[in-house]
DNA sequence: GCAAGGACGTA
DNA sequence: GTACGTCCTTGCA
């Protein structure tokens, strides 16, 4: 009997660190290692033959849990750190290799699996086998025999070596400096630094080899301690004889492991095609199937790819297709069973990072270089770092660094105070308090480490902290964020880290209000305690690193990778720093405008009382409601839902029509007022002091379809339907020997529908460049283009704006004031001209029953929990949204991977422009003055070209630009 | 001081 | 009929 035990989870340790990590499956899960595994698998059955080929064999794993030695001594191995993130999932993969392969994997609570391979070593030793043990562990060495009835084989790949290295005595001997037997006695006094074995202090391998060599073991040792001549050395062996012991029994390995399975059961199998060959190409390993497919006489094309394993396809947004329908099939089948080894390991990743608790006595204020200094070798050496900016403010364009917080690993977190200032919040009181680094020693030291892109640097909404962070002189590479990952998987369901370390870690933190009050005695936080301020800024980023852990597993597992990693992580600082630039407002234009509307208003305001008869107040839709529908007794009143008159501008216009005065007076009047309040009263105090220019703030998680939203101010609504309107445009301005340039895309959702829907009629009409709107109208009512009455194509694009928002009789009748049934007459020949459409929408709403979510074209999911709600109205609110979704979700994708193209191809092309904002459809930039001409085509290219090669759109895409000196103009 | 509702600005 | 954010009033704490 030749016994072949692998050691698997020492390889896979070792392999990471071995082997460049390069490989990654379709769907992005790290496979590197799986990879190397299999290999040597292949090797070992390859070039072990004649009397060294095995007859038995099993590949043993640690059991991730506690096991005796914890309780002989507690730190045992309590210093590692955990795992990479690279390697974690491939744990399940190697044990699912090794049953591919046909060969028992092994593995039991409570054991390592060292002490599971000497069990079964020494039992086959005593039947009179040999034994192969697969590893280079050193702990293993105790277990050689001299006779070579037990060996090991080291079959880590290093450049230069053969790929099958023995281990024998020999090596032993050269290793530990004492035979195998001995090797427990040496390791008892040396200890090892990397599981955590204490050892004698000042005791290294060649001190303990001499002492074992002279005494025999270590009893012996103890015994005759007052032999030893050097003093130093004798009484460590006195002071430190009980750590020996402990020692001593850490590393020695157990052989009495209660093993499930006998000897017997170890037996090798011929390898199974039908168990090996689906693995593979699960895991798509071109090159080992191949090798294995002339070793096995087998023709690995019989047999399909696991589903457990396999990378799912990507939810693709068509429909009617065989192809996607049976993908489709095979994603649900393999989500629905819970084997899928990247949903295993999310799942399982979840479980244990809930368990971590939570301890704020663990935290570390870094008060000087030093302390800061060892935080850092510890990021460097732990390759990643949860951090968080703490600061006086909401707005990173105005807010001043306060401290920045740090955690490697749950559990962990400090914190590095560098502006608080004492209590006292009068103008006097803002002395510095004690025990603080100097802001800039600390800056320039922490500086390299966010700059280093061998760095992981993980945020939670890393917009915010790279904007703050710019302002320092500080420059981010390399970054996850916990936000962006949680708005990839789940949409805009949670959006503070509060709600996410509540609803995954079930933990609530420390509520920021807790630290600074509300109210008119609110503080900032640079004048929180230091104490306070440490607890809370360390923990979250100890919340953000336990989140970072459950949520990235997830992107693998539920097939996000590549929307995180190709639109929403790289988008983060294009935002950042487009929030940074702003835009120049002429405030001139806007307090002139100010005073006009402001005068007009007041005029109108005279009016309504005239013609009300009485004086209310104008902006309260229930005094109006009161006036119209009580007092006056106008008909057309309607309630709305909490029982109040409707008083909306719809209501207004149908009253002016049916000759109500008073009803158009009060539209022109909330017309100027709100172009005033929202405006030309309240933009000029966005104007930042230090930059003279405007910054709004984007948010990259609100939107259901994956749109941004524009806050504070927003600059995604500034007016331009009416004449008044478009003169606030006019006030945002190039700066001086600038200009701006508007560039938007022409019908985007349209044509994004003509793709998905794959509507011939639609994506000729784009083909040929034809009036979209006239070309429907021509179709269904059958009138020519030419010469076509305007109010027949408005008809016709009210229809077309219908579609896309999922369109109902109920909707178009209100939009164009005709009866409903002529609204759905509209809509039947709509559907009968352009039947594709029907099927479009009706593979939307199965689809939104069906899996609770509808997806864009790049595979971003968009969630309806209430897809199947027993609320008729809400239902039919889904169906319709899940309609929309997938077209303005496409869009939106679109135009966010155009805006991570820009800055880079820009410079490429050697233009200085500027992105400053984006309003859906359209890029607004800043260039100086003559480069307009150039730019112009650079900014089109990047963005015509956006969805390629992701997605080869079946329609044309158009870009419009226009340069201007003001926003008006240039739209 | 805060939340909800209504209204209205944008794509 | 889709997707947002802001302003104002109202009602309640």
């Amino acid at each position: 009997m030749h016994l072949l035990l692998v050691d698997g989870s020492g390889y896979i340790f070792r392999a990471f660190h071995a082997l460049p990590q390069l490989n990654r499956k379709s769907d992005g899960l790290p496979v590197g290692c799986v990879q190397g595994f299999c290999n040597m698998l292949y090797k070992l059955t390859e070039d072990l033959k004649g009397e060294d080929e095995p007859t038995h064999m099993a590949v043993i794993f640690d059991y991730s849990s506690k096991t005796f030695r914890d309780d002989i001594y507690p730190q045992y191995k309590a210093q590692r750190p955990p795992a990479p993130e690279e390697l974690v999932p491939q744990f399940p993969l190697t044990r699912a290799a090794t049953r591919a392969f046909g060969i028992p994997s092994i593995e039991m609570e409570g054991w390592e699996a060292d002490d599971i391979i000497a069990t079964y070593a020494c039992n086959a030793r005593k039947a009179g086998g040999k034994v192969t043990i697969v590893s280079s562990d050193k702990d293993l060495m105790q277990l050689v025999e001299p006779d070579g009835s037990i060996r090991m084989l080291d079959t880590i790949p290093r450049p230069g070596q053969p790929p099958l290295r023995w281990i024998g005595v020999e090596e032993v001997f050269n290793k530990f400096g004492v035979g195998p037997d001995k090797v427990i006695d040496v390791q008892a006094l040396c200890g090892d630094s990397v599981d955590n074995v204490p050892g004698v202090p000042g005791i290294g391998v060649k001190t303990a080899a001499e002492l074992i060599n002279q005494y025999g073991d270590l009893e012996n040792l103890l015994a005759h301690v007052d032999e030893i001549k050097q003093n130093a050395r004798r009484e460590k062996l006195r002071e430190h004889a009980e750590l020996a012991r402990i020692s001593k029994r850490l590393v020695t390995l157990a052989q009495d492991v209660p093993v499930a399975l006998d000897l017997g059961a170890l037996a090798r199998q011929p390898i199974a095609p039908s168990e090996l060959f689906p693995f593979l190409k699960a895991m798509e390993f071109a090159t080992i199937t191949k090798r294995l497919a002339g070793l096995l006489d087998a023709n690995p094309d019989d047999f399909a790819a696991d589903p457990d394993i396999a990378a799912k396809p990507v939810a693709a947004v068509g429909f009617d297709n065989t192809a996607r329908a049976e993908a489709r099939a095979a994603r649900q089948e393999a989500t629905g069973r819970a084997g899928n080894a990247t949903v295993l390991h999310a799942a399982d990743m979840h479980a244990r990072v809930k368990a971590i608790p939570f301890n704020p006595d663990a935290y570390e204020i870094i008060r000087d270089a030093s302390a800061l200094q060892r935080w850092l070798d510890l990021i460097v050496s732990n390759g990643h770092v949860a951090t968080d900016t703490e600061s006086t403010g909401l707005d990173n364009q105005t807010a001043d660094l306060v401290g920045i917080s740090f955690s490697v690993a749950p559990g962990t977190g400090a914190y590095l105070p560098l502006g608080h200032i004492e209590g006292n919040d009068d103008m006097f009181g803002g002395g510095r308090v004690e025990g603080q680094m100097d802001m800039r020693e600390a800056l320039d030291m922490v500086r390299p480490m966010f700059a280093d892109r061998s760095i992981l640097k993980i945020f939670h909404n890393a917009k915010y902290d790279l904007g703050l962070l710019a302002r320092y002189d500080i420059a981010v590479n390399s970054i996850d964020d916990t936000l962006l990952l949680s708005y990839s998987l789940d949409g805009p369901q949670f959006n503070t880290m509060a709600e996410l370390s509540d609803h995954w870690l079930g933990f609530a933190g420390i509520p920021i209000k807790d630290l600074l009050g509300s109210g008119k005695t609110q503080k900032t936080f640079a004048q929180v305690p230091l104490a306070d301020a440490a607890r809370y800024a360390a923990e979250d980023s100890d919340i953000t690193i336990r989140l970072w852990q459950v949520l990235k597993p997830r992107l693998a597992a539920e097939n996000m990778t590549a929307l995180y990693e190709t639109i929403e992580r790289p988008l983060a600082p294009v935002l950042a720093r487009m929030e940074g630039r702003g835009v120049s407002i002429d405030r001139q234009i806007l307090s002139r405008l100010s005073g006009e509307f402001a005068q007009r208003a007041a005029a109108f305001e005279a009016e309504a009382y005239e013609l009300a008869g009485q004086s209310f107040n104008l902006g309260s839709p229930k005094q109006l409601g009161e006036i119209l529908f009580d007092k006056m007794g106008l008909d057309g009143g309607t309630k709305t839902k909490t029982g109040a008159w409707a008083t909306g501008a719809g209501v207004l216009e149908e009253l002016a029509l049916k000759g109500v005065p008073l009803a158009r007076t009060i539209v022109d009047w909330r017309q100027l007022t709100k172009l005033m309040g929202t405006y030309t009263d309240a933009l000029p105090h966005y104007i930042n002091q230090r930059t003279g220019r405007v910054h709004t703030t984007y948010s990259q998680h609100s939107v259901l379809t994956g749109r941004l939203s524009s806050n504070d101010p927003n600059l995604q609504n500034i007016p331009v339907r009416t004449e008044d309107g478009r003169k606030i445009r006019s006030a945002f301005v190039a700066a001086p020997g600038k200009i701006l340039v508007s560039a938007d895309y022409s019908q985007i959702e349209l044509r994004v529908l003509a793709h998905i829907a794959d509507i011939q009629a639609l994506k000729d009409a784009f083909e040929e460049g034809l009036d979209i709107h006239a070309m429907t109208a021509s179709e269904m009512f059958g009138v020519p283009v030419q010469g076509m009455p305007s109010d027949v194509r408005r008809r016709a694009k009210a229809i077309n704006f219908g579609i896309i928002y999922g369109i109902s009789a109920f909707g178009l009748a209100n939009q164009l004031s005709i009866p409903r049934g002529e609204a759905g007459d509209y809509i039947k020949t709509y559907f009968e001209r352009f039947p594709g459409i029907r099927d479009y929408m009706e593979e939307q709403k199965r689809r939104v029953k069906a899996d609770g979510h509808v997806s864009t074209i790049f595979g971003r999911k968009i969630n309806f929990p209430n897809a199947n709600s027993h609320n008729p109205s809400e239902r039919s609110f889904v169906e319709r949204a899940s309609i929309n979704a997938p077209i303005q979700g496409s869009a939106a994708d679109i135009i966010r991977r155009a805006m991570i193209r820009m800055e880079p191809a820009l410079k490429k092309a050697g233009i200085e422009a500027d992105m400053l904002l984006q309003v859906h459809d359209e890029l607004i930039f800043e260039v100086p003055l003559g480069t307009e001409n150039t730019a112009m085509p650079v900014i089109k290219t990047v963005m015509e070209g956006a969805a390629e090669p992701a997605v080869r759109l079946n329609v044309p895409i158009q870009v419009d630009a226009h340069a201007a000196h003001n926003w008006d103009e240039a739209h």
